[in-house]
DNA sequence: GGCTATTCCTGAACATGGTTCAGGAAAGGA
DNA sequence: TCCTTTCCTGAACCATGTTCAGGAATAGCC
């Protein structure tokens, strides 16, 4: 066995993850660079791709990691006591902070698979439908006449809408949209939807 | 005067932003060279740099232009005699249309501000309101009872809705979601938002 | 038309940044 | 201890946006 090895290549591992982490949510993915990463993690610029594929192996380390956080936030913001279209606004709500507080992370969720031409990976897929199990049950409190394909696409159809609303309104930051009018705007949105 | 400086450089700029065009609509924003643009409009490599400032601004000459287009596609699918909620509808899908038959160029749209630092141009924003009116009208016919201010954020969160539901819907194009249920979904959601 | 100043074009060179690789160091096994 | 394997190192490689010195074309003027 090479325990040793497969210890601090694991060490590295994590090592450089958490400090693309950092620099990603600090400066942007646009700005991460390798000999960044192999000075902050204290590697030669080399062992990088010895413990991973390439950067963006790291990148979607840290997605992974992004994901699952957001997962969390979504996850923690309800306690169950509330009425559905209250449970999807506070969630919605909860993405938003989420958003807002980790923009560049967040944003690396999308920026990635855009420019990728690889099909999406797994774990994207599977926390995606974590997020959308999350909201279908609600959904189907409101819509209890649907059938099973169709609440599916308006789960879809509202992660979306909330996701557009959140992603234009954080866009241009500097030029508008505080937060406080995109939550607004989440709110009307949603509330209109549940006024059947 | 130099008519004929001027004229050969307004030639150059005009192929230049053509090949470019075509490129990003081919391959994407991430696949654009400089080298392939300068083969392409029959110029040296340095001449791009005397007909641009970058190869970011021959982009943002696309993106105008890719813009306009939209806005042009958008008014054109409606003929006023269409009740509001179904006004919207078909705008909405034509925006789908548009970006499904070009979603490399539409994409660029956005990619482009979020990678940069710059403020958001001025066409951009001017663009957008464009759109925006011709939103604002229904909606104001849907939510007469409305406020100005809060008929702009609707008009904007409609929008963003939409937007968000054909960026997630084109993005894992390969793996699912094909146009019929992104148009699918429009519906839903407008629809909903019409039956107040 | 000829002459000079200016402006533009050219492509080699530069800067940056991801990735590779030959050579050496460390670890594992006997 | 010695050999094998594995890993690490950083210099070099390659791609790509951008610049620039030198030469070509153009403009203005007589």
């Amino acid at each position: 066995m090479s325990s040793k090895s497969q210890a601090r290549r694991a060490q590295l591992r994590e090592k450089l993850v958490e400090a693309a982490e950092v620099r990603i949510d600090r400066e942007g993915l646009g700005e991460l660079r390798a000999r960044d990463l192999a000075r902050d993690a204290g590697c030669a610029l080399g062992a990088i791709y010895n413990a991973f594929e390439d950067l963006n192996a790291i990148v979607m380390a840290v997605n992974g990691r992004t994901f699952r956080a957001l997962g969390q936030a979504v996850s923690d913001s309800f306690d169950g006591s509330e009425a559905p279209v209250q449970r999807l606004i506070v969630m919605s709500t909860a993405y938003l902070r989420f958003a807002d507080a980790h923009t560049n992370l967040w944003r690396a969720l999308f920026e990635l698979k855009m420019t990728q031409d690889g099909p999406v990976p797994d774990w994207y897929r599977e926390a995606l439908a974590g997020l959308f199990g999350l909201i279908s049950e609600p959904v189907s409190q409101i819509f209890p006449e649907m059938k099973r394909e169709e609440l599916e696409l308006m789960t879809r159809a509202l992660f979306s809408s909330v996701h557009g609303i959140v992603s234009l309104g954080l866009e241009n930051r500097i030029s508008g949209v505080p937060p406080e009018q995109i939550e607004r705007m989440i709110g009307q949105v949603l509330r209109q939807i549940g006024n059947k």
